[in-house]
DNA sequence: CTTCCCAGCGCG
DNA sequence: AAAGCGCGCTGGGAAG
């Protein structure tokens, strides 16, 4: 059962409608719902189990589940719009084509949010009047169920492959459980101790100053800063104002950054260094940071669902993705809860096995330790230096050791390296390329393709540079899209498995924290054990999801504790 | 005064 | 050891 869920003046429209979106003949008729009795309603419709389709989670679901009413599955059409609008699985189809026709006649940088559609029929009966429809633009419940159309119609005619059409179908139903998962993640929060985060800032700091001033830490070392340097009125957080102190004392950096101060014996440094350490602190994760975003001992960040090219997650508040490991301490359980930290052993790594199919390097992927794995193949079991190559090779080095390992490295992984530098050459040659469920990469921009047009031999340097750091884009897009890809299957499969072990009364966890491939549940004690189990499931089932039965291992490691510093 | 960009550093 | 990918946030500082 499919439910069209759409906004309208006095609150919202309903729509039961076929798969393929076309209104369902047994009830043709949208209902209309009061802004006030809509969560009752959604409620008692989701006893029917529908797929929800709407033009963003964000619009509907917080709200619901402020009134308490979760939902088990949804569409959303502009998450999946924007997938369709550039995968390669589409890009014959009349969507992707609408949807370039829309982006170059906007002018617009941005994803499209998906294909205008048609006009609605003019005898749509009395419920909807013509001012109605047009109150949001594209967003009217004809509008958006034309849109779901148009995107059943594409993902039908995706690809001639079954197995592409598939996949790419799958990617839609984990991006838009991604969307609900980011949602109910927001509204649960993080669980997180104003007091112990005001214990480790006055371990680090001292005590809390006035709003706008140094903590005493920061202070005493500021003074000892401008004796060293002789620059009485030194204000180290001025990066000009460093530098010139740092040169007028014989340092002679470039800039100012930590690696590079550490190369320097003058006394100086090493206060410096402890100034930045702890400036940082302040700034980004201090009482300020306290104050403005975790109330009631929840931190409540939100999250974008679509936020990077790669299908990966962005935050927005509060730098969600970017919690320091010093104040990990203050991410603490309930009590008589524990918390449940699970990552992907070295996630892009495997996936970089599983797409290239490298059977030499599917033998050290079988392994808990991969680059242990490598080392002992081809590098003489030095596992730094397989590591430093491998990631070298997924990011595209050219210069230092990494650099100088990519030869190495390719002799003994010749599909593996060979994987990469493909997605890198077609990505210099201005193509686009595909994560395994059918995420494309972006067309080049408007600055690649004029580079192109180079005449004189400085703009050819030029051109070839922009193509170069395209392809080291597009090398790095396929692996960290398709891990991604990995991550949202195995995210969506934990919750399905989290909702059902609560809808059978046994004790659950939630899932509170995400971030790339690493995943945090809150659960009672006696709910440890099922939650761990259910973890290492949906880490199997993804990697089947992607990639079939293939003998490569994506283990996770799971850490039961009752902070989140006694993780790893 | 506001708005924008950069340097630097946090995370994967 | 410090280069190669993807992000967000801060304070400083220049531009408007």
């Amino acid at each position: 059962m499919y439910l069209l869920l759409a906004a309208h003046p006095d609150g919202a429209a309903l729509q039961e409608l076929t798969a393929a979106g076309e209104p369902n003949m047994t009830s043709p008729q949208p209902r209309l719902v009061s802004r006030g009795e809509l969560a009752a309603v959604v409620r008692q419709l989701e006893q029917r189990r529908p797929r929800w389709i709407w033009h963003r989670t964000q619009d509907w679901y917080p709200d619901l589940l402020r009134a308490g009413v979760e939902l088990e599955r949804c569409y959303d059409l502009t998450l999946c719009g924007a997938i369709l609008a550039h995968s390669a699985f589409t890009a014959h189809t009349a969507y992707a084509k609408g949807a370039e026709k829309l982006t170059q006649d906007d002018d617009l940088q941005q994803v499209p949010r998906g294909l205008q559609p048609p006009p609605p029929p003019a005898d749509q009966g009395a419920l909807f009047e013509a001012p109605a429809l047009h109150m949001e633009p594209g967003q009217s419940m004809e509008e958006l169920r034309a849109g779901y159309a148009a995107q059943q119609q594409a993902l039908a005619h995706a690809s001639a492959d079954a197995n592409q059409r598939q996949r790419l179908q799958l990617l839609l139903a984990a991006e838009s459980a991604g969307a609900m998962i980011a949602a109910e993640m927001q509204h649960t929060g993080v669980p997180w101790q104003e007091d112990l985060h005001e214990r480790i800032l006055a371990d680090y700091l001292g005590p809390r100053p006035p709003t706008g001033h140094r903590p005493a830490k920061l202070e005493a070392l500021n003074t000892e800063l401008r004796q060293l340097l002789s620059s009485p009125s030194l204000n180290p957080d001025s990066p000009q104002e460093l530098m010139r102190a740092l040169h007028r004392n014989g340092i002679e950096v470039k800039t100012t950054r930590q690696w590079e101060l550490k190369e320097s014996s003058h006394p100086a440094i090493e206060p410096l260094l402890a100034y930045k350490k702890l400036s940082r602190l302040h700034a980004a994760n201090g009482w300020a940071w306290l104050d403005a975003w975790v109330k009631n001992g929840r931190f409540q960040p939100e999250y974008v669902v679509g936020g990077v090219v790669s299908g990966r997650w962005a935050s927005r508040g509060g730098g969600a993705l970017q919690i320091p490991r010093q104040i990990r301490g203050a991410v603490h359980a309930d009590p008589g809860h524990k918390l449940i930290v699970a990552d992907a052993s070295q996630l892009e790594p495997r996936v970089l096995v599983a797409l290239a199919q490298d059977s030499k390097m599917a033998e050290a992927a079988r392994d808990k330790d991969l680059y242990a794995g490598i080392a002992a193949q081809g590098f003489g079991g030095d596992r730094a230096k397989a590591k430093v190559a491998l990631l070298g090779a997924i990011y595209g080095a050219t210069t230092g050791e990494s650099g100088r390992l990519m030869p190495q490295l390719a002799r003994t992984y010749p599909r593996a390296v060979g994987f990469v530098e493909q997605a890198a050459r077609d990505g210099e040659a201005g193509k686009t390329v595909t994560s395994r469920l059918g995420r494309s990469s972006p067309p080049p921009s408007q600055r690649w393709l004029q580079s192109q047009q180079s005449t004189t031999a400085e703009e050819q340097r030029r051109a070839e540079s922009i193509a170069r750091s395209r392809g080291r884009f597009t090398r790095n897009f396929v692996v960290q899209g398709s891990a991604a890809d990995w991550a949202a299957c195995w995210l969506a499969e934990l919750r399905r498995r989290l909702r059902a072990m609560r809808s059978d009364g046994a004790p659950a966890g939630e899932l509170v924290f995400f971030l790339h491939d690493e995943v945090m549940v809150h659960c009672p004690d006696a709910a440890v054990d099922a939650c761990v189990s259910a973890i290492e499931e949906a880490a199997n089932v993804a990697k089947e999801l992607l990639f079939g039965r293939i003998p490569v291992e994506f283990p996770v490691s799971v850490a039961v504790v009752e902070s989140y510093d006694k993780a790893k």
